[in-house]
Formats: C-alpha cells, sequence, structure tokens
RNA sequence: GGCGGUGUAGCCAAGUGGUAAGGCAGAGGUCUGCAAAACCUUAAUCAUCGGUUCAAAUCCGAUCACCGCCUCCA
C-alpha cells in the first residue's frame, strides 16, 4: 500500500510500526459552532481512510482530539453568555449527531483539551527543562530556532517565515517573544472572567498546538503510524505540533502525515471557510439532503484533491447511489428464484474486480479508479441479470462484496423486502386488467400507487415494486 | 516576497512517454401495451507557446488563469 505523505512530499510504501496495527490521530474540531461541509469533508476523508485499512485487515487506533479551550470558543461563549464548557458540551452533541448521520465510525476515543491539563502541564515542563521553551510573564513561549528541523513538514525556509510573520503579529506578542516564529505554549489569563487552570507559570491555558501533541503521545504512543487533519493545518500547527513533540521525546512524532484537500465554494471555487462567511454547516444541509448522498460525495474524490461543492455534484452522487440500490435490490428479487446455473464468467470478474479494487485503493486511496472498478462489474451483473437463469452463489457474493466496498465509502444500502398487502392486491388487480388488455385501468392503478411513492416494474418475472425513497 | 496546489469532453474525473478509463447529464436505439429497471450506440488531442524524442496529456522551458498556506481555520 502506497500513502502519500505531506513530510517527503511523495508517495511510500506503507509501513506500520506493527504489523497489522495502525494508530492514527486527526486533528478534531474546535466546538464552537456547527460544522459546515468543509469540516466534514476532513472527518469523511480520514473515516473513509480508516474503513479502508480496517477493510485491509488493520487493527486501527483512531484518537481525534475536541479543542474545547482557546480564543474561538472564549469569545463565542462570551457573546452567547454561556460557560465556556456549557459551549462545548453542545457543539460536541452537534458533532456526534452530524457526524453520525454522516455514518463516520466513532473514533476509539476523543480527549478533551480541557481533560488534559494536568498531561499538558507536564509536557511543557521537559520543554522548558530541556531549554526548548521559555517563560515570559505568564505565558511559556516554544523556542523554534532551537528545533533545528523546524519548518521540515511544510517546507518553510525559517528566514522567510520570519518575513511573514512580521507583518501579522501584534507588536506587544511580538516584544514578549525572542523570535517572531516562535509559538505560545502556555497562554496566562488575561482578564479575571476568563477560564484558566493553575500551572506553575500561574493562571492560563494551554495554547492551541499543544493538545495535540500531549493527546497523540499520551493515547499513541512518542510515535505514531498516521497523522493526518485539513492542508491548512500543515503550517503553523502541524510543523509545531512535530517541533513541539520531537524536541520533548526525542523521537520521531509521525511516520506519515496526511492532509486532505479543501472543500471550495463558488464561481472563484475558494475555500470555504468561517471568515469568507461562504460556509454551509452540516446541520443545515441535512435538513434538506440525504446524509447518505452527502457521504458518499465527499467520499468520492481522492482526499488529497479539492472538492467544489455543487448541486450537481451532490445530484451526480445521487444518481450514482441510486444506481447501486437498483441492481441490489434487484438481485435480492431475483435470488429467491429456483432457477440456478454456473457462470465462470462472472465468477471470474468477481475475482478480477476485487484484485483491481484493491489495486486501486492501495495507491494512495484512490477512490476514484475504485469505484471505476465497480461499475465495471455493476455492468457485468446487470447483463447477467437479464438472462432467464441467474448465477446464485456468486451474485450472493456480488451483493456481499458492494456492501464491503460501498461501506468503505460509509454507505450501507438497506434492501428490506417489502410486504404490504394492501399494496400487493392492487397490483394483482392491475396484473389482472393487464392480462385483459385493459390498459386504462392498469395505468390508473400505477398512477395511484406512484402517488403514494410506490415505483412498480414489470419484468419478465412478474412485477416488483418498491418505494421511490428504497 | 517565500512555499505548495490546480487547469483533461456540458459536468465529475482516471491516466507521468506509445496515438485519451469510468461516471453523471444529453441524443439515438433495444426491451415494454406504455412505463420503470437494464442493455447497446454516441462526444474531448488533454490552458497557451516553444523544446527534447521515432513517439508527450504525460519530460524540459516560458507564459496565462485560478486556488491555498505563510495570521484562527478541516
Amino acid at each position: 500500500m502506497k500513502i502519500f505523505n505531506t513530510l517527503s512530499n511523495k508517495k511510500e510504501e506503507f509501513k506500520p510500526q506493527i504489523a497489522g496495527k495502525v494508530n492514527m490521530y486527526v486533528c478534531g474540531p474546535t466546538v464552537y459552532n456547527y460544522i459546515h461541509i468543509g469540516n466534514a469533508r476532513s472527518v469523511i476523508a480520514f473515516d473513509t481512510i480508516r474503513r479502508y485499512l480496517e477493510y485491509r485487515g488493520y487493527e486501527v487506533k483512531y484518537i481525534s482530539n475536541f479543542t474545547d479551550v482557546d480564543d474561538k470558543m472564549i469569545n463565542q461563549a462570551r457573546k452567547e453568555n454561556v460557560s465556556v464548557a456549557d459551549l462545548a458540551d453542545r457543539y460536541i452533541k452537534a458533532f456526534v449527531a452530524d457526524t453520525t448521520a454522516l455514518n463516520i465510525k466513532p473514533a476509539t476515543f476523543n480527549p478533551r483539551a480541557t481533560e488534559e491539563i494536568t498531561d499538558i502541564i507536564s509536557f511543557i515542563k521537559v520543554l522548558i527543562a530541556k531549554g526548548y521553551a521559555y517563560v515570559v510573564d505568564n505565558d511559556v513561549y516554544f523556542r523554534a530556532k532551537k528545533f533545528t528541523k523546524y519548518g521540515c513538514l511544510s517546507g518553510q525556509n525559517i528566514d522567510e517565515l520570519e518575513e511573514g510573520a512580521s507583518q501579522h503579529i501584534s507588536v506587544e506578542e511580538q516584544k514578549k517573544k525572542e523570535d517572531a516564529i516562535d509559538f505560545a505554549l502556555w497562554k496566562g489569563q488575561k482578564t479575571l472572567d476568563e477560564i484558566a487552570w493553575n500551572s506553575p507559570w500561574g493562571k492560563g491555558r494551554p495554547g492551541w498546538h499543544i493538545e495535540c501533541s500531549v493527546m497523540s503521545t499520551k493515547y499513541l504512543g512518542n510515535t505514531i503510524d498516521i497523522h493526518g487533519g485539513g492542508q491548512d493545518l500543515q503550517f503553523p500547527h502541524h510543523e509545531n505540533e512535530l517541533a513541539q513533540s520531537e524536541a520533548k521525546t526525542g523521537q520521531k512524532f509521525v511516520n506519515y502525515w496526511l492532509h486532505n484537500g479543501f472543500v471550495t465554494v463558488g464561481e472563484k471555487q475558494e475555500k470555504m471557510s468561517k471568515s469568507l462567511n461562504n460556509f454551509i454547516t452540516v446541520h443545515d444541509l441535512l435538513k434538506k439532503v440525504d446524509p447518505q448522498v452527502l457521504r458518499f460525495y465527499m467520499s468520492s474524490v481522492q482526499y488529497r484533491k479539492p472538492i467544489n461543492y455543487t448541486e450537481d455534484g451532490l445530484k451526480q452522487a445521487e444518481a450514482v447511489l441510486k444506481r447501486y440500490k437498483n441492481i441490489l435490490r434487484n438481485i435480492k428479487e431475483r435470488l429467491s428464484e429456483k432457477n440456478d446455473v454456473s457462470d465462470s464468467d462472472l465468477a471470474e470478474r468477481l475475482i478480477d474486480a476485487k484484485k483491481k479494487f484493491i489495486a486501486a485503493m492501495d495507491d494512495d486511496f484512490n477512490v476514484q479508479n475504485a469505484l471505476s472498478v465497480m461499475h465495471e462489474l455493476t455492468l457485468h451483473v446487470n447483463v447477467h441479470l437479464n438472462n432467464d437463469f441467474i448465477d446464485h452463489k456468486n451474485l450472493h457474493d456480488f451483493v456481499q462484496l458492494m456492501d464491503e466496498w460501498l461501506l468503505i465509502f460509509g454507505v450501507k444500502i438497506t434492501t428490506e423486502m417489502e410486504n404490504d398487502d394492501t399494496i400487493q392486491k392492487l397490483v394483482d388487480q392491475r396484473n389482472l386488467a393487464r392480462q385483459n388488455k385493459d390498459w386504462a385501468t392498469s395505468d390508473q392503478i400505477r398512477d395511484e400507487l406512484l402517488a403514494k411513492g410506490i415505483i412498480l416494474e414489470d419484468t419478465p418475472q412478474g412485477t416488483r415494486w418498491h418505494h421511490v425513497k428504497a
């Protein structure tokens, strides 16, 4: 399996530290609002990756944090006149609701920054002791230049970073720090009403980057296999995480860094973000869009590629899902027949498709090629279904294969056989009318049922029906 | 200014040296009493210019356009 590693900027053969096991950490949301579909994309991308790793037999330990204290949290809580903790609880609940709807597998554990303060303080103490951090007033800063590899993840040159940074950092902050590129590990309390914890440096709270270093090393060990997040986290967040962690442990922090592409929107295809006010929350979108369609749309683009969010894109995803639903339902209907035949060609195609699917996904999770394999196989199975005699065993295997594959994309298609005497009676009536070539009655019954959301399909094997949404 | 990404048919998109996968939409057709479902047929020379090569979407150079990061952001 090959994975694109941001650290080396190329695809590398994936080798977890312990054969058969993968530990991964994915940067989670700051819980001060509903997540938008850009946030969802990241969650979906890494869930899809996780599911594929599990499909390939890896046991995955998956940790994703909640940032439940920082400037945004504090500001929003003030605005709403609620406590930071209440704000966090509310949006963690919303996050769970949204991601559950999108069929995201729950993380092995979701640590919260505010519940890790003791470990954060110990971590910072070590950095100070090693000379990688220094105290100014009630703040603690990381001495970036002492970590000579600083910039290795983002390919940034420290001197040029300084030029850029100097234009944006406030003068006060600038003065406190030894160097413009140093960043806060601990921020002293500014006003008495601000949430704060006791520390050796006075009351305060952790900086943003430190929490991920602490939680990652605490729950997964000093060196982890995969660390994921959005492309915008590459610098400075992940660069800083890397510096802090390796400065403390002296060991490699992450073997494979993965960064997902953005969701863009509008004619200019700009990044979806709160500051541009061009975001759509999952909470709102799911009021009108089938969560499964949104999930499939987002996971059917390779994780590193940008997704330009459009309604047409959603429609296309919906059309593909409908095709899969149709074939799975049609097979289920026909498997009740007793007209078994063995089709060696179909058997071979299944084996071949499985190989190709794995080859596609093993190549840095190339979902487009994987879907292409699924389409091709679906075509052959549909052709097979035109026959009077069908291969029960291989059709059964196909259904199982599709179920497994679709689940990697977070999609579960249910094809429950529906039984309804009232509907069946009407269908029988209609068929009687059809035998008598009474098309008027026949069509009238079909229209009646359609109005109730029931679709009829006349096949050589008889009339079958299903609900529009099913 | 520095770093990185993108540009392939109406749309989504694969493809890193040998004469353009797949999907959606559209059009035509088969099947059907008509539908539905399904199947068949059907479209691009790959942003532009130049170069290397027997051969380039694919390598090199230049240009144009767009996006992102360098400041909170998935």
